[in-house]
RNA sequence: UCCCCUGUAGCUCAGUCGGUAGAGCGGGUGGCUGUUAACCACCAUGUCAGCAGUUCGAGUCUGUUCGGGGGAGCCA
């Protein structure tokens, strides 16, 4: 922590003349006969700070030994830059070679595919769009924590391992200590000797124990790791993924439609503040054009539509879909492309879907056809937010549990909320890796976390 | 899980009608210039994803396994 970070140093002008330490990795190196020219890099911004390294003042062994991606400490003054380029560079008294790097260094200056970069987990953050994916990432947690907790929400921390496999949101990943080396199937498992005496998973939401919180503090949210064990292989889905979950006592579908908007706006902003530079550079090399569009985002209404206006939309619009449109379908990739792309070009909230395709706990409407459920769907990437107003009577609930051929037992504990002192409640769900694909403009869900797992790939 | 595409040097790719391997970048060496993805010259580098088959001969054709990508479904 003693050195100032290039970040720093960049942005400090009033240092120059001054006597500094760098320490950072070789970007690239320019020789010339008298002078090498070193790009340094600390990570901590996308800019390289410029090393001069006279050939009268540094040996030929050190300057050999300044390949791509050696790290070094830097000891020189910081002096304004003669050539285009850069502002202020650092003219080199002394180098220590803190770590060599032999020639078959993966990472070459020059450009990889993203492909490439998947397998090389452990060093792709040290290239720029990675580097820059990380810290967006950051950004984006803060604004996330920032955003909530100027809006007094509270933080909970739900557990990870659940007894419950009832979450009803997908697939689970089982938790076990039985030795499965010689598990005998056919007398089947007893789990009452398993750990925790009965079967247990990883947790596919917070949601559920993020109401019995809401119903207790009024406003809180869930941002933690969840897991789903299905096997889609897609550039939208990972097996481990964080999640957000805001849950919002006193608060009806309205509410949690502006919460979203509100959200949304707020983080992408925050991340346009505070990350300029990568952002510029994702503008640039990753989505031509993103800046814009997520200004355009922040300075609009979201447009909000039932789903059956939606549905009569769809049916208007002449367009041979794939999957036909009619009324109590779910809506397919296709269908969302063309509301937000083409009809509205811009975030949609769609909402009140028939209750069929909808999940129990979701509040059912008077019509007794639709739910009180609301999705956010954004150019490129669909839907980004699921989330509802919740159930709240005891009796429309339990028979709601019943019709979907759920065990009421199992929900025993969250009907409880609903006896004891229930109030209208909202939340939603949103998936922070999508968040941050949407935000960077990168294709790939893989790419925006530091280590993806999802089916058959589990590396690093 | 389904459909489509794909696998050749460290990377990105070309490789025609089946005749035994090529470019750019990167690396090494030398030169040159306050350079900016520097430039110029020279040099080195391959289990053509694996296995099996057809053929006098397979990077090329066939089968199969594995890996990667895109789309769909499921969803966040």
């Amino acid at each position: 922590m003693s050195n100032d970070t290039i970040k720093q140093i960049l942005k400090k002008t009033e240092s120059i003349g001054n006597e500094i330490s760098v320490d950072g990795w070789v970007r690239t190196k320019r020789d010339t006969k008298e002078i090498a020219f070193v790009a340094l890099n600390d990570g901590s911004c996308m800019n390289n700070l410029q090393v001069i390294a006279d050939k009268s003042e540094i040996s030929e062994d050190i300057l050999h030994r300044l390949t791509t991606g050696a790290s070094c400490s830097v000891t020189g003054t910081l002096v304004e830059s003669p050539a285009k380029g850069q502002a202020v560079e650092l003219q080199a008294s002394a180098i220590e070679v803190l770590g060599d790097c032999p020639s078959d260094y993966p990472l070459q200056k020059k450009r990889h595919s993203f492909e490439f970069l998947r397998e090389m987990g452990h060093l792709r953050a040290r290239t720029n769009t990675f580097g820059a994916v990380a810290r967006v990432r950051n950004a984006l947690t803060m604004a996330v924590h920032n955003f909530f907790q100027e809006n007094e929400f509270f933080n909970v921390h739900t557990p990870l391992i659940t007894a419950s496999d009832t979450e009803g949101a997908g697939e689970m990943f089982q938790v076990t200590t039985l030795p499965f080396e010689t598990f005998d199937s056919s007398k089947g498992i007893d789990y009452s000797r398993d750990f925790f005496g009965k079967k247990a998973s990883l947790t596919v939401s917070g949601q559920l124990s993020a109401e019995t919180y809401a119903t207790a503090l009024g406003r809180v949210y869930t941002f933690g790791p969840t897991f789903r064990a299905e096997n889609s292989n897609t550039s939208r889905h990972l097996a481990e993924f964080w999640m957000i979950e805001p849950e919002m006592s006193f608060c009806d579908i309205n509410g949690d439609m502006d919460l979203a908007e509100d959200f949304l706006k707020y983080v992408l902003n925050f991340v346009l503040e505070n990350c300029a530079e990568d952002m510029e550079f994702f503008n640039k090399f990753v989505q031509k054009g993103i800046i814009d569009d997520l200004k355009a985002v922040i300075n609009s209404d979201f447009t909000r539509i039932s789903y059956t206006k939606a549905i009569e939309q769809l049916e208007a619009s002449g367009r041979e879909f794939e999957f036909p449109v009619s009324w109590g379908i779910d809506l397919a990739s296709e269908h969302e492309k063309y509301l937000t792309e083409e009809v509205y070009k811009g975030p949609v909230i769609i909402t009140d879907y028939p209750k069929d395709i909808k999940a129990f706990y979701m509040k059912l409407n008077e019509d007794g056809k639709t739910v009180r459920a609301m999705d956010v769907l954004v150019p490129r990437l669909g839907e980004i937010i699921g989330g509802s107003e919740r159930e709240n009577r005891h009796d429309v609930l339990l028979k709601r549990i019943e019709e979907m051929g759920l065990e009421a037992e199992d929900y025993w504990w969250y009907l409880d909320l609903r006896k004891f002192g229930t109030v209208p409640h909202a939340g939603f769900g949103l998936g922070f890796e999508r968040l941050v694909q949407y935000t960077t403009g990168m294709a790939n869900i893989r790419d925006v976390i530091p280590y993806a797992r999802s089916a058959k790939n589990c590396e690093f």
